[in-house]
DNA sequence: GTTTCGTGTG
């Protein structure tokens, strides 16, 4: 045609384009294009629009917009074909300046723009408020009843979790396709409205929509999401009856859901039958047997993956990553490291946030530093993984550097920041730093988060915070076992427990469903007020609730039966524990203890041993205080020694427990010992030394040391307090006493309690002032107990003050009537007052109500036995002989002064008609069965189970003189010392 | 328009 000079026209033109178009020669069209513009044809938008489609069809994208800038007046059409040509090629930046050169250029955009520039706003996570400039532009076109807009801005609004502004859009459209409800579903069910997501499937399907493959992974993602797996498995059958059964987006979704499950039976079926497997397929199986503990399936998975030809990736090697954290194999993470680095897949942030929290898990917490100080990614993620790694070092200064750090490179603290820093305050007790982070929490809004709101809780709880921690409790909007929980076991750390249990009853009165460890601190709390009853019901709740199998309530039912004093019930919980730890075996050995069965808390001990387990602390110190409650003296320094061979002798707790022992057997020296030789002293400590000073009768050396606690700036509690005012009381020093008591309330915050009561009496009524003790209870804010009134009368027995002593008796034999202690005072207290009317009508009365006295006993060991004497006892082996040496010390005792006044309580005629061997005390038998049996070496050890009386008191001393030996007697009340002739109470007890 | 992954509590 040129040949021949015959001109060719745009049609001519538009015919090569095509052929172009089919050769793909980009050289062609460049140089037809050059030829176009000579000849003029440049104006023709026909050729125009037709060179843009051929420069896009060639991926020649400069021509295409050389060809754009050129036309002299672009068409709407010319508009919407270069704005979704460049859609196709994801070029969202490019859309969007085209986009704003359109509006600028005052070209109204027809769907097809809006459509492309919708889909280009969410591939770029474009502002927000842009997205809303174009959907008033949509609005102002009257375009937004169309699917092909509203559909892709109800993912734009979806994806940017304005679900309501979605929603609108949504119940906006005049008629909605197949497109429209997935987006609007999986708008719900990727936000968080799992529930809405699934109604609004039920609405589509009830209106007779087909439901499609994609429909069907999103509304079973919900499912999965929320636990909802019966629905699940329902949609499981609709997915059978509507042909998508194979659809590979649809089996990913369903082998999440039963991997949830978990059944993986089901799980792998579908996965096995799968027609075509992607890697998310894989994914979703390994996930799940990963987040289940199945690492070794998952990590087998891994490998039929590779041998599949499908290559893991980011997804794959973080699921497999956090199954070896949560399972300590480092060994394996670490292999999975090296794929990392190979596969390129390093800079992946959520891979790295992975790789972190297994070195972390792991304890290798160099690594994880290091790794953290070159990490290639910037996110909240790894500050708040490298905050957990220095709380679980205990290393609150390097935390909160962290956090402080963190803030200032500009990240935000989220949900997760927060209660990883607050517990490490709560762990190191830096409560005042807490206290200024829940400001923080408050203000950024996160306090309504239940993570955050649990560790609020526990953190005030365990600081005695309790009001604090209940309020915070009560702001909660949802429901949360662990909050309840937190507070529950607060109120019983604090002793609280009838609280704790109360708080208890409401959670599940409120329908939140116990978990194990709810139950556990429940069954708990029943054990420290030994409410058997109760801990009944709440262990057969648990039952129910299907734990019967776990450790942690099973070592609260061991604790709880063995507090009790339930010995086979304790012993059966502890024999259904499969795997017993050592908390177990404490919950044995203290609880035993605890209730007064020491000898079984010794056996148990025994038993731990030879089953070679190790014993913690915890355990040493329930066995150091079951020796001292028996003292069991040769147990207890055996145990003392394998303390100091384990090394666990300077741990406080440990040391605490071996100063009670020491000063219940009656080595107040060792006791000093064991006090002085700690490196580091808390305040059971000082308690544990003053009280036993007090029992010793060492009164002065109780107050001098409560002085010394008070200058080294220890705070003196309640238990303090007993212990120096009885101290006091022991030596008479009844200014002193009550100058301290006063000083409880004015000095130290104190509210006296009962016990404290009942010491004051006690200083006022011994020292001889018993109308001013009687004056005193009358006067004193709180209703007296027994406890009070027994005091006073047994003061006015050795007073010999009848009248205040009767008020006592009456007002006693009111509140305990069957205690066999009053009566026996009471009558002891006309005995020597020489009423002897009195005393018979007393006696007579104990009679007729039935009461029996608890008859005397002293114990002894001798040689590995503890041999036991009643009053006037003869059943002994020994009796001739102790007998006989008996009379052969009274006879000696009598030479230095010793006076009988055995016959005390005694009137003249009983006197002369009792056979007087019948009346001789446990204790002297005791002691002379122990000089006759005992090396000369060794201090004389004996127990009583009653108060020791005057005249025995008396002969001990001159025992303890003509057989130059130590006699220590533990009566019901105190230690006596007796050495040279003199007893270390004084002769006042 | 769909599916899979990392950090926090008693």
């Amino acid at each position: 045609m040129e040949h021949r000079g015959i001109c060719a026209n745009c049609q001519t033109y538009i015919w090569l384009l095509d052929l172009c178009l089919n050769s793909g020669s980009l050289v062609e069209c460049k140089k037809l294009h050059g030829k176009i513009l000579k000849l003029g044809f440049g104006n023709e938008s026909v050729l125009c629009n037709k060179l843009v489609d051929v420069y896009f069809a060639l991926g020649d994208l400069d021509g295409v917009v050389k060809v754009f800038e050129d036309m002299p007046n672009r068409s709407v059409r010319s508009w919407d074909k270069i704005i979704s040509g460049f859609m196709e090629k994801k070029m969202s930046n490019r859309v969007l300046d085209l986009f704003s050169c359109m509006i600028e250029e005052n070209v109204s955009p027809t769907e097809i723009s809006f459509a492309s520039v919708l889909r280009a706003c969410s591939g770029h996570r474009i502002g927000i408020r842009y997205a809303e400039q174009i959907h008033a532009r949509i609005i102002c076109h009257g375009l937004l009843c169309s699917p092909i807009i509203s559909n892709p801005l109800i993912g734009l609004y979806a994806k940017n979790g304005l679900i309501i502004s979605a929603r609108k859009v949504f119940d906006n459209l005049c008629t909605k396709d197949s497109v429209s409800w997935v987006a609007m579903i999986s708008g719900f069910s990727q936000n968080g409205y799992e529930e809405e997501a699934i109604h609004l499937f039920c609405e589509m399907h009830t209106a007779g929509i087909f439901p499609t493959p994609y429909v069907f992974s999103s509304v079973l993602s919900g499912c999965t999401k929320i636990k909802l797996f019966d629905v699940g498995e329902q949609l499981h059958a609709l997915v059978f009856k509507y042909g998508s059964s194979l659809e590979t987006y649809v089996c990913n979704a369903l082998v999440t859901l039963y991997s949830r499950m978990p059944n993986f039976v089901s799980a792998e079926k579908v996965f096995s039958k799968m027609q075509s497997k992607d890697e998310v397929s894989f994914n979703s199986l390994i996930s799940g047997l990963a987040q289940q503990g199945f690492s070794d399936a998952a990590l087998e998975l891994f490998t039929k993956m590779k041998r599949d030809y499908l290559k893991p990736d980011c997804v794959t090697v973080a699921s497999l990553l956090s199954a070896c954290a949560s399972n300590g194999a480092l060994c394996k993470g670490e292999q999975l490291h090296s794929y990392v680095i190979k596969a390129g897949i390093s800079s992946d942030m959520i891979v790295e946030g992975a790789l972190l929290d297994l070195y972390v898990n792991c304890s290798d917490i160099k690594t994880a530093h290091e790794m953290f100080l070159t990490a290639q990614t910037e996110n909240v993620v790894l500050w708040n993984v490298m905050l957990v790694a220095f709380g679980k070092l205990d290393n609150l200064s390097e935390s909160f550097r962290i956090f402080r750090q963190m803030q200032i490179k500009g990240l935000i603290p989220n949900q997760f920041t927060y209660p990883s820093i607050l517990r490490t305050c709560t762990s190191v007790g830096a409560l005042d730093l807490g206290e200024q982070i829940h400001t923080q929490v408050i203000k950024t809004g996160f306090q309504f988060n239940v993570y955050v709101c649990s560790v609020l809780i526990d953190m005030y709880a365990k600081h005695g915070k309790l009001d604090t921690a209940h309020v915070i409790l009560r702001t909660l909007t949802e429901d949360d076992v662990v909050s309840w929980t937190a507070l529950i076991s607060g109120y019983a750390q604090h002793n609280l427990f009838a609280e704790a249990l109360k708080h208890f009853k409401e959670m599940l009165k409120r329908g939140i469903q116990s978990d194990n460890i709810g139950f556990s601190s429940a069954i708990s709390a029943c054990a420290g007020i030994q409410a058997l009853n109760q801990g009944r019901q709440i262990h057969a709740q648990s039952y129910v609730s299907g734990y019967s199998e776990d450790l942690s309530i099973g070592n609260a039912l061991v604790s709880l039966y063995a507090r009790c004093g339930r010995i086979k019930e304790a012993y059966l919980e502890f024999e259904k524990i499969d795997a017993k730890d050592s908390i177990s075996w404490n919950g044995l050995i203290s609880g035993f203890a605890q209730s007064g069965y020491c000898e079984d808390a010794l056996k148990v001990f025994a038993q731990m041993n030879r089953a070679k387990l190790e014993a913690s602390f915890f355990t040493f110190g329930s066995a150091v205080s079951a020796a001292a409650n028996i003292a069991n003296i040769k147990q207890g320094k055996q145990i003392h020694a394998m303390i100091i061979k384990r090394g666990f002798d300077s741990d406080i707790e440990v040391s605490n427990a071996l100063i009670t022992f020491y000063a219940k057997c009656g080595s107040i020296e060792d006791a000093r010992r064991e006090f002085c030789e700690m490196p580091e002293k808390n305040d059971v400590s000082w308690n544990a030394m003053i009280t036993g000073y007090s029992q010793h009768g060492y009164g002065n050396e109780a107050v001098n040391l409560f002085e010394k606690m008070k200058q080294v700036g220890e705070m003196p509690n309640h238990v303090t307090f007993v212990g120096v005012l009885s101290a006091c009381s022991h030596v008479g020093l009844v200014t002193k006493g009550l100058g301290y008591f006063e000083s409880m309330s004015k000095e130290h915050g104190l509210v006296p309690k009962p016990a404290h009561y009942a010491c004051v009496v006690d200083l006022i009524s011994r020292a001889g002032f018993l109308s001013r003790a009687r004056k005193f209870i009358e006067e004193m804010p709180i209703e007296p107990d027994a406890t009070i009134w027994r005091t006073l009368l047994s003061a006015c027995t050795v007073h010999k003050n009848v009248e205040v002593g009767e008020f006592a008796a009456q007002h006693l034999l009111e509140l305990e009537p069957e205690d066999s202690a009053t009566y026996v005072l009471l009558s002891n207290m006309y005995a020597v007052s020489g009423k002897w009317d009195c005393r018979d009508q007393t006696r007579q009365m104990m009679r007729n109500r039935g009461v029996k006295k608890e008859p005397g006993r002293s114990w002894i060991e001798v040689k590995n036995s503890v041999h036991a004497f009643y009053v006037g006892d003869r059943l002994h082996p020994l009796a001739d002989k102790i007998y006989e040496f008996l009379a052969e010390l009274n006879k000696k005792a009598a030479e230095i002064g010793y006076f009988q006044d055995r016959y005390s309580l005694l009137n003249d005629v009983e006197q002369e008609q009792k056979d007087p061997t019948v009346y001789i005390h446990s204790e002297k038998l005791a002691i002379t069965f122990g000089l006759l049996s005992l090396s000369d070496t060794v201090p004389i050890h004996v127990m009583k189970n009653l108060r020791v009386c005057k005249d025995c008191h008396s002969w001990i001393k001159f025992v303890s003189k003509i057989s130059n030996r130590a006699i220590i007697v533990r009566d019901a009340y105190r230690f006596h010392h007796f050495e040279g002739g003199i007893c270390s109470c004084k002769d006042y007890w």
